[in-house]
DNA sequence: TTTATTTCGGATAAATTTATCCTATTTATG
DNA sequence: CATAAATAGGATAAATTTATCCGAAATAAA
């Protein structure tokens, strides 16, 4: 469904959500500590993450990444997935045709289009604040 | 969504239905032209499908890939996607959790869920003659 | 201003997926 | 039986994704 690099991007978000709250910047290296993921390659999709502005970076000592508190309530499942994996997604052909086209469909058309727009409107609706907050809570978690 | 393999295999096998209903067997070469693949890869993947029973294989000279008629119907989208890709699509966890377990779900579980969910059901309810038949209707098409 | 800390970014490597090539095996037919 | 036609399957290559490594740049604090 997603790629590697965006479910780390996704779960790395919802990390530094979670500590944001608090005030608190994070590592790469505890990021990935907590939710698993390999540190190096975890600091790569980071960089693609502030470079499409879902998180904030401050380098130097005392740095880390956060993000703004009354952003985490505006950031969209769909910006994260958009930024690492593109939008193939969410308007590519299931079978893999050039485009989508109403006009020239694939025969699965009709079927694949209903849960694709399903799937984006999952995205687009879902929040990022919703996510940390099933973490916050105890009743999701981030790892094994 | 669905690897290269499985979009190629599914519209393998559409081409194959549609050939099949005039009783006869086509070869990896016309396949491939016809879906737009690569031939020996296209090749590598009917191997799968016949050895997953999706479609049957006939050796030596006046060879080639058919489906009887009457399984048309009965082969449904998810048996192809299966074959293919595994049932990670239809019971992987959407974060990439090693398992989707209700007892310990990632933070997108619920939402996650539903949409999976639907997409299952799509596949298990798509047959391979609707989908044929949207071809030879000339409503929809298998390349560009 | 020096030092320690931290992100950034390029180069590279490993793993997986996609794709090609060539030979073996099977089978219908003359 | 010999031959031609076709799928099966192993070996290998190319492309992409995933992952690692290391030095450069930025920043706070001593
Ligand atoms: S053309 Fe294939 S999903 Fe629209
Ligand atoms: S645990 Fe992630 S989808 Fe169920």
């Amino acid at each position: 469904m997603f790629s590697k690099a965006c479910e780390y991007g996704i779960k790395a978000a919802i990390f530094i959500a979670t500590k944001s709250y608090e005030g608190l910047r994070v590592s790469p290296k505890e990021i990935a500590e907590k939710i698993n993921s390999p540190q190096a390659f975890t600091a790569k999709i980071l960089q693609s993450l502030v470079r499409h502005h879902v998180v904030n970076s401050i380098k130097g000592a005392h740095g880390g990444f956060e993000i703004q508190k009354d952003r985490i309530s505006e950031v969209k499942l769909a910006q994260i997935v958009k930024a690492i994996d593109g939008d193939k997604i969410y308007v590519g052909c299931g079978l893999g045709m050039e485009k989508c086209d109403e006009n020239h469909p694939c025969p699965a058309h009709d079927k694949f289009k209903i849960v694709r727009d399903e799937l984006k409107n999952m995205l687009e609706n879902t929040t990022l604040e919703e996510l940390a907050l099933n973490i916050k809570s105890g009743t999701a978690f981030l790892k094994t």
